[in-house]
RNA sequence: GCCGCAGUAGCUCAGGGGUAGAGCAGCGCAUUCGUAAUGCGCGGGUCGGGGGUUCAAUUCCCUCCUGCGGCACCA
């Protein structure tokens, strides 16, 4: 909050709000049959849920937002009235404002309007079951019900902007109707506006759909919706991220086994899946056509029934718990169309999934164990600021109450003994566990939520895992579902976005480029590019990443190429450094390092993908 | 999946009932250059697929696919 400079304070969210009704004024005005939904204040802005006859599209919104300048210009007070809730109701009936209606029976039957998950913070909450009376607002002509509080007049809504359309369920549920959400965003003056749509155009331009393909990373393509064609560059960093993660499981205990694409539907039954996951899993059917084998195969959608079946595959001992069991498993899920989103969201995905079989006890020590883990991994990808959920026992779950109480504390344990705070997200918990869920803020401030560790006291007894113990009979392990990164597809969208594409240098596809200036520095160029490329990095990378530009272009259009891929380290070539026997070191920051050896330059590369570190950009 | 919008060259986009155009990229030639764009030339498109209306459709209508913004979903 900046109330400083002797700025009046402003309050953003109230002005947001009252957009909110200046908004539904304007729409009943010229479309008298609108019927309004709710309309809260949201970050950056405000929404309204709103049907009309026909439903109001984009090309709707030049006039509806004139018309909002003109209720601002007007100055109309908002007028508070206290009314009987009956009266609320009958006005509304009249006002045809069925909606309305609608919360309002809930507001007097529950003396509340939350939905599930969602309650909204406009409407009057009693705690006591069932209200008498409720709020209206008015603003000039139009009446809305809402417990405010609004500013004192519409000349101090700020400085708005209708953004855009998009379908919205009654009440988040898809077997209500849709209504038209239409968003706007507001602040306290122009400039603020402004500044505020130039902050979403640079967002856009971080855009891994954009960014990734103008990268050379990776495509997607109409005849595969939702999967990813990984480019050499693109899968190069792919291997980079899996080549690390695998090297910190290695020393972290885990053992690391792949388990089958196909695998008979009546393996899913067993475990649940069909039964639960069916419309969202791929079925092949194998043979000519005609004369399929009689058998039908789903490509696993997860990878825990496999690791389940290695466990269980001869005896096992107490003495091998906790069996850390580690697969990154390619995964395939029918997921809706509409939920797809470039790679983040995608229909066939790499897990960094693991299966840590142990018992109660051993929850504990493992949780703290994985949290480390996970807390390290974050940090050399650059992502110090992290949050926990905690989310705990729901009310339809498996398993009796003694044992939940000891999972969530033994999760709460591990968490805290790890220096993790959590947040607690009531009945939000697997039907199988407890979880915890770790978020993840980027370099502007969004949150990702990537990693997750699940108790799970449901799968082992379903699919019958066991080992014998101490006392010499069987038992029943416990299993904890974990991952850091989620799947590789989302982190490496998340990494583009967070870097704009400025990947560290150990992640960079190609880590440096030669630029010959001209032809007879050619050879000399390929000559120091092959010794580059052989020397040994720090971690087990391997040589420098390293190409040449040996086109017929000038030095400047290769620096400039160069730049845009956004290639840490451009080592340049001419006269005085073939001479030399050197090569001049550029950064893109734009940075002029001079001539250095080659030992030298490799050196400096090799220091950066030790630390991991990022390097500073130009400004 | 639902609501709304969109799909024109590899990319970004213009156009519009009479079978298309720019910039960048690509290719060719010339240039051999000192830290973010050398010049000239050339090629490139069943205008997302299918159907309909029409003498004529890339343009209008229907439908499917894909994408985008949300909603719902995310084991």
């Amino acid at each position: 909050m900046d109330g400083s400079k002797g700025k009046p304070e402003v309050d953003l969210e109230r002005m947001r709000h009252s957009c909110a009704h200046v908004l539904a004024a304007a729409v009943t005005k010229l479309y008298p049959q609108a019927k309004l939904g709710v309309g809260p204040a949201i970050a950056d802005g405000f929404y309204y849920d709103i049907h009309t006859p026909t439903p109001l599209t984009s090309e709707d919104l030049p006039a509806i937002e004139a018309e909002m300048r003109r209720i601002r210009e007007r100055k109309l007070p908002f007028v508070r009235e206290e009314v009987a809730i009956d009266d609320a109701i009958a006005f509304m009936k009249s006002t045809h404002q069925d909606y309305k209606v609608e919360l309002l029976d809930l507001l007097k039957s529950r003396g509340s309007t939350a939905a599930k998950g969602l309650d909204d913070p406009n409407l009057f909450e009693n705690p006591a079951a069932g209200v008498s009376s409720v709020s209206l607002y008015k603003l000039g002509e139009f009446v809305d019900l809402c417990r405010g509080p609004h500013v004192e007049h519409s000349g101090q809504v700020g400085a708005f902007r209708l953004m855009r359309v998009a379908g919205a369920y009654w009440r988040g549920d898809n077997r209500n109707p849709q209504l038209t959400r239409v968003y706007g965003t507001t602040w306290a003056n122009e400039a603020d506006l402004k500044a505020y749509l130039f902050r979403l155009e640079e967002a856009e331009k971080r855009d891994h759909r954009k960014l990734g393909v103008s990268m050379g990373l990776f495509h997607i393509q109409e005849e595969a919706p939702g999967t990813v064609f990984w480019h050499p560059k693109g899968w190069t960093l792919f291997r980079t991220i899996e080549r690390y993660m695998r090297t910190k499981l290695d020393n972290d205990g885990y053992v690391e086994v792949k388990t089958p694409q196909l695998v008979d539907r009546v393996f899913w039954e067993k475990s649940g899946h069909w039964e639960n996951y069916r419309d969202a899993m791929f079925v092949a059917k194998p043979g000519k056509e005609g004369e399929e084998e009689d058998r039908l195969y789903a490509i696993k959608p997860m990878s825990c029934p496999g690791a389940v079946q290695i466990f269980r595959h001869g005896q096992r001992s107490y003495k091998d718990l906790p069996l850390r069991m580690a697969e990154f498993g390619a995964c395939h899920r029918y997921e809706p169309s509409g939920a797809l989103h470039g790679i983040m969201r995608v229909r066939a995905f790499t897990q960094d999934d693991a299966h840590i079989f142990c018992t109660e006890d051993q929850i504990p020590d493992e949780s703290q164990k994985f949290c480390d883990l996970l807390r390290d991994i974050y940090k050399d990808f650059g992502f110090a600021d992290l949050r926990v959920k905690f989310s705990d026992r729901p009310e339809q779950r498996a398993g009796s109450d003694e044992i939940w109480d000891k999972a969530e504390s033994a999760l709460e344990k591990g968490s805290s003994a790890a220096g993790l705070a959590t947040t607690r997200n009531p009945g939000e918990g697997a039907f199988y566990g407890p979880k915890l869920e770790f978020v993840l803020r980027d370099a502007i401030g969004r949150d990702w939520q990537c990693g997750t560790l699940q108790v799970d006291f449901v799968l082992p007894e379903r699919l019958d895992a066991s080992y014998i113990g101490e006392d010499g009979a069987k038992h029943r392990p416990v299993m904890l579902h974990r991952a850091i990164l989620g799947s590789f597809e989302r982190f490496i969208g998340i990494l583009i976005e967070n870097y704009a594409g400025r990947l560290p240098t150990w992640l960079s596809p190609i880590q440096a480029r030669m630029i010959p200036i001209a032809d007879r520095h050619v050879d000399f160029a390929k000559d120091v590019a092959r010794r580059l490329a052989h020397m040994q990095l720090p971690n087990g990378e391997g040589g420098v990443r390293i190409d040449i530009d040996a086109s017929t272009e000038r030095m400047q259009k290769k620096i400039r190429n160069a730049q845009i891929e956004q290639i840490p380290y451009m080592l340049v070539i001419g006269d005085k450094e073939a001479e030399a026997g050197k090569v001049a070191l550029r950064l893109r920051s734009g940075k002029d390092l001079g001539a250095v050896t080659v030992e030298e330059a490799f050196e400096r590369i090799a220091a950066e993908v030790g630390t991991r570190a990022d390097i500073p950009v130009a400004p």
